[in-house]
DNA sequence: TGATTTTCAGAACCTACAGTCTGCAAATGG
DNA sequence: CCATTTGCAGACTGTAGGTTCTGAAAATCA
């Protein structure tokens, strides 16, 4: 919980002896391990040895594995998710920003073999199915993207082929980018899913 | 692996003490505790009790824990999946199989608030990121509906707008179905849910 | 230097897990 | 009625799980 911010590096050395891990990149391996090997199967042993972070350090920053889990959730989102979502913009037309939006959701679930589809839309999405706080994160994360893609439909309403509800089109499309993350989890060939995000985008734009 | 056709009864009871449970309501009971609970979070013990099944008989039924989700997965294809399957037709026109299509993959995945969304796409999703028979048998069900599409829309060519790929197509609407399931997983409101099905029907077709 | 603070390494703890074994129960066949 | 077959209940086993603890290590402060 008391994950010192990464960002901002205290001007002078606090006292103690110091951390030999690096936060930044010790959220960002217990990331790579929950992403790869999902919630249950990512033991705590483990996840400390990926970190490169001893195992008391690890549950004084965190309380428990549901709360590192957490915290993995929140960075994935900060330097995964963010960039995918500022694709959407508004950037350029509608057509383009969509575009780019699958483009990058593409990209973020096929980069990596270890690492296939999307930490939120295969491993949250599981364990969401009775722990209740796992499923309010879910819930919210589904809420969030859901509610950019409303607004930059909106705002490129002129733009939009048809006459759905806006707000029916944005789950439509949040859909499709989970969807194809659920698909690359199985191993999908990255250039039929770019295929599939330029298809429904020109469904619905251009 | 040798559980006993439920269907085909025995025309004289064998030899020994007979079981106790029913095999095909065994097996459906497991279906429902993986669905809730994810691979992982389904214990053995908690999985003989659902069942109503000794343990002893469990394991010389499906040998392990993974032969018994894998004997769950194929149960849930054959008594969830298939009808939502038959949907696609060809029984009507396009856009009304499709509609039939989405509205029975909705009604799956929030018919038990108990088990939301789908095994398959949340829970043997998950598991697929290290396990490679998990993995394959996920990349088989996935490539069998987008073949089922597939056909569907060649099938009824004539009424697609548009001159996308039907192949890339076919994976779109199996895209948009599985982000459904995941949606639901979070709890989706229903109708929401049946409206996105229809606006992506009406995109393509009509 | 010594007191203090923080981190670390790993042992220790208890629970729960997957999987096995043993002995009894309940049926059939002769 | 006894042998045989099959299934059952639950104890048992060994391992791995999450979590806590202890004492040493490494830094700062006075």
């Amino acid at each position: 919980m008391s994950m010192p911010d990464p960002d901002r590096t205290p001007p002078r050395r606090s006292r103690g002896r110091p951390r030999g891990f690096e936060p930044h990149e010790a959220l960002d391996a217990a990331v790579r391990v929950f992403w790869a090997e999902g919630y249950e199967g990512a033991s705590v042993n483990r996840l400390s040895r990926g970190m490169r972070m001893p195992k008391a350090s690890l549950y004084q920053a965190f309380g428990d594995k549901e709360g590192l889990f957490l915290a993995a959730v929140h960075h994935y989102g900060d330097t995964r998710l963010v960039p995918v979502a500022q694709a959407i913009g508004p950037n350029g037309s509608l057509h383009d920003d969509l575009c780019a939006f699958y483009e990058a959701a593409v990209r973020l679930g096929t980069a990596d073999p270890a690492t296939p589809g999307c930490l939120i839309s295969c491993v949250l999405a599981e364990v969401a199915g009775t722990n209740p706080r796992f499923r309010a994160e879910l819930g919210a994360r589904f809420t969030a993207l859901e509610t950019r893609l409303h607004s930059r439909l909106l705002a490129g309403r002129s733009e939009v082929i048809g006459d759905s509800d806006p707000a029916v089109l944005a789950v439509m499309l949040a859909s499709v980018a989970r969807g194809m993350m659920v698909r690359a989890r199985a191993g999908a060939d990255r250039d039929m899913l770019q295929a599939v995000g330029r298809a429904t985008v020109d469904l619905i734009s251009r």
